[in-house]
DNA sequence: AATGAAAGTGTTTATCC
DNA sequence: GGATAAACACTTTCATT
């Protein structure tokens, strides 16, 4: 058995504590980032934009809020295209604007998506065309006991 | 019928404009977002501020690649507790840390979870402690035709 | 709410280890 | 790969509208 990380970058304690910094935070400044680590500002600057080279951090972006922003309700809808409407179905659905993910999978289901809507007379709306081409099976989602997050550093080792 | 917004903030295309570049890059200077909408830098950072005020920007926050932190997998599994399980599993769930969203849903299936793990093999061992208290469905993930992202803006106006 | 200008911070570049 | 210091850029505060 080897003990090596499947695959993956290396990363060092110190990118692991920027990159925990920055995940609490994407606009700490790199001073305040330098004095965590305890190194220069100019040596930490170098480190982030070297992450972002090797492709570990791919962008910084925002947390946003769906309630806040109007969407009450997210579902979870298995979708099972009819037979020779995969390809069809699969563009359809990313057409939507509130499908904030969809996931082809192995198995009985042949997609995966969560879609936010304001009210819950809204989704039958959005899945509309879909009904037509794939059997969809719908859930409300109650509540979250694992907010979406980021995986953890250190594949592997945890 | 009424045509008002159910819920959720009204923003005008100022906090629109602002919003879709921070989702951007987060990190991007508030004399540059100043340029973007024509206002002043100041007016620019009490907008953001805001915007944090109110709830609708919950944070500042990273995109990491999972490939590139070493998983090389993604699944989404049902999860099905066995009577009486139900709070154990919902504990057990939110103490695995490649569990990257779990939400609690109407429906048979009570959890659909998403679960990251660095090689097929793993999952396994991720779920072992589950599958003493559920019935579970995995279903592996092969491509995301829509992958991880923000809802819209402008709810119900779409 | 928004602005311009000044004062205060943070970043970047260059040079060196 | 990392540090320091000077030059440059950005942010924040404040007085004003």
């Amino acid at each position: 058995m080897k003990s090596l990380q499947n695959k993956g970058v290396a990363l060092d304690g110190v990118d692991e504590k920027l990159i925990a910094a920055l995940i609490k935070n994407a606009r700490s400044s790199m001073r305040d980032l330098a004095a965590l680590v305890g190194m220069s500002a100019p040596s930490v600057t170098e480190r982030v934009r070297r992450l972002e080279d090797i492709g570990v951090i791919r962008g910084f972006t925002l947390d946003l809020d769906p309630q806040a922003l109007g969407y009450a309700l997210q579902a979870i809808v298995r979708i099972k295209p009819l037979p020779g409407q995969l390809k069809k179905v699969e563009t359809l659905i990313q057409t939507i604007p509130e499908c904030m993910e969809c996931d082809k999978v192995t198995g009985e289901d042949c997609f995966i998506a969560r879609f936010c809507v304001p009210e819950i007379g809204s989704l039958d709306g959005l899945l509309e065309g879909l009904e037509a081409r794939a059997e969809t099976n719908t859930a409300i989602i109650k509540t979250s006991p694992v907010p979406r997050r980021l995986p953890p550093l250190q594949a592997g080792r945890s």
